[in-house]
DNA sequence: TGGTCCATTGAATCGATTC
DNA sequence: GGAATCGATTCAATGGACC
């Protein structure tokens, strides 16, 4: 494994990694504001006395079923806020998380989420394509699970490939609703006997929708619950950094070699749909500057709508100056107009929209660049 | 109406009534331990800001209601712990409870009922088949809601009619995630203005698929958010009582004559929750995240013209980029292209169809239903 | 009567950059 | 830091108009 570094501040991040360890303790030892993601899939069939340390290590006194049973979840709880703080510190502003549960524990989650100061962007639920049956006949098939998309904070610019999820869905916009296959077949990990490495290794699928969704390559994300490392397999073949954190040395080291059988795929081939938002601004004025357009041309609008070029880049309709948006927006009664896409111009003969005069400008800027 | 009593102990139940005022309230002036189920549709505390608008312009109509404003996660806290110990006390000790949100409440809800004792049985996901889209390109879709089904406590005997539900899904176990279509069209209730009346009426065909797994004939369920009664309208239906409570009257006057015109064991009842069963499609983009293809594999044509597969789903060949098809249709000089013909990948030194990865995906989704 | 086209609409935490 | 400006962005279903 390449064991990368980048350093922020004085300290220094171990990337491409597994941390032995409590994953608390771990994410403290890390600097601030240095990842990108936190995919996270908590533990919550949990062992509440042994396993996990109570803020004052005082034994609970069962007075009865129900009093033993909030109290185990103030120790899940207890447990998840703490965790999610540690998260919160090493995210970067504009950074993300992902916690992936079940009915058991992912409402006490989102709403410590919640509390913690993220701010919840999407459930996405998990649709299982071959659960496994409800044998009894006494519940629901349990056939999903649901995951927290949630950014550091409110406002946050987070990360978004809109485009490249949308083309992975051929064309329609994506769901919160993901259909997948449960994590089996060759992909499943398995111990020396031959039985399961982990009880629920994740499907690299799902893996590969979070990270081409909400990273770019180069991220560092990070996965304090690492397991078997699906979240670091996956990253690496995206061509992003990880760093996993496992307390199990038996997971660990199935985790270590699965990943460095693992082939980064092809840079180019990590390209992504890219959104139009991410292209530079060409102002209307280059195009009449240039000769593209000439000041006293007409354009023409779909609805039949005409304005006139003027020699500073504004438009002339119906009495109103302005820009190219303002104008058309005030010829439709609209509260706003994209004007490059509702603004045609003639060429021989034919009407023509002004947005390919600009296409034509970034092409020559990209082939400069 | 048909307003019959049944006593328990020295208190009446007032069934197949809409009793007007606060829900906690009204709930506390019935008799405890009368109640065999009650679905909760309560505020999603939806935090809007500014107005929202279509690509085309249009003004998105959204939930602005002064019954959804709460001024802090602890006001909504609050508000639900108290409506859950009211709706507690009512319930018999076999009795069991529904409650519907989106990722703005539902995890608040979740965790406050298990703070109350009560026991979930499952979450299930309607995965709506009609959503409002994502009109600004900046999240998934929010395509689903999220119903939590509790029994009163660990261990009670609650009512689950495996057979029946069973025999709606066409012979196969029903799952946690049900797909239906919104409420709209016919069923959708309009106002004298034509808008419609309330601004989150839910679908018969989900309440019809909650009674029939979860109540028997003659049993009572209560709303306690009841809006304009579709609860109620089924109970009726299928030969349930009911008990509503809204605050607002202009909701409950159409309940009432909503309730009215319902014929108890309607023949609607019987069609009213068979979804349609959707054509599986497959698109491309599941190939490469389910490594059945890799980013930066080569596809070739019958007419021996190649692409490479993106990380995206998306192809690359001759300096284009774009579908499967697109990117197909280029090559040819052809206006249209099915590209799951079209295109063909290398498996132990032979060309296969893409297309063949595609059944075996369909075979896999049809085998487990 | 049938088919096609177009307008409408649904529980929504739905910008980014420059001035 | 607030205001102005640029300009990107939608899927499925229903129902009415029109031919």
């Amino acid at each position: 494994m390449n064991a990368m570094t980048k350093t922020k501040g004085t300290q220094v991040l171990p990337l491409n990694t597994i941390l032995a360890g409590d994953c608390i303790e771990q994410m403290n030892s890390l600097p601030a504001e240095s990842v990108d993601l936190i995919f996270a899939d908590p533990p919550y069939n949990l062992q509440l006395r042994g396993d996990l340390h109570r803020p004052d290590n005082s034994r609970v006194d069962a007075v009865d079923d129900h009093w033993d049973q909030f109290a185990s979840f103030q120790v899940y709880d207890d447990f998840t806020r703490a965790w999610l703080k540690a998260a919160h510190r090493l995210l970067k502003p504009n950074g993300a998380i992902w916690v992936i549960g079940s009915y058991h524990n992912i409402f006490r989650v989102g709403a410590s989420l919640q509390d913690a100061g993220y701010w919840i962007l999407n459930d996405v639920v998990w649709r299982k394509s071959n659960p496994m049956p409800n044998f009894r006949g006494k519940r629901f098939t349990n056939a999903h699970e649901t995951m927290i998309w949630a950014s550091k904070s409110e406002g946050a610019k987070y990360t978004f490939n809109y485009e490249a999820l949308k083309a992975l869905n051929e064309g329609i916009q994506m769901r919160s609703d993901w259909v997948l296959p449960i994590c089996n077949g060759g992909e499943r990990l398995k111990d020396a006997n031959g039985d399961k490495a982990h009880p629920t290794q994740k499907p690299m699928s799902l893996l590969h929708r979070v990270l081409v969704g909400s990273t770019n390559p180069g991220d560092v994300v990070l996965d304090p619950f690492f397991g078997t490392g699906t979240t670091g397999a996956v990253a690496k073949m995206l061509g992003r950094d990880w760093i996993g954190i496992e307390r199990e040395e038996s997971y660990r080291e199935v985790a270590t070699r699965r990943i460095a059988d693992v082939r980064a795929f092809d840079r180019s081939a990590l390209e992504v749909t890219r959104a139009k938002r991410a292209e530079p601004r060409v102002p209307f004025g280059q195009l009449v500057e240039r000769g593209m357009l000439s000041p006293g041309e007409t354009l023409v609008s779909p609805t039949g709508k005409i304005a006139r070029v003027r020699a500073d880049g504004t438009l002339v309709g119906d009495g109103v100056k302005g820009s190219i948006h303002q104008v058309g927006a005030h010829l439709e009664g609209a509260p706003s107009c994209n004007g490059w896409t509702y603004w045609q111009f003639r060429k021989d003969g034919k009407t023509v929209p002004i947005d390919v005069l600009r296409q034509q400008i970034r092409a020559e800027m990209a082939d400069r660049a």
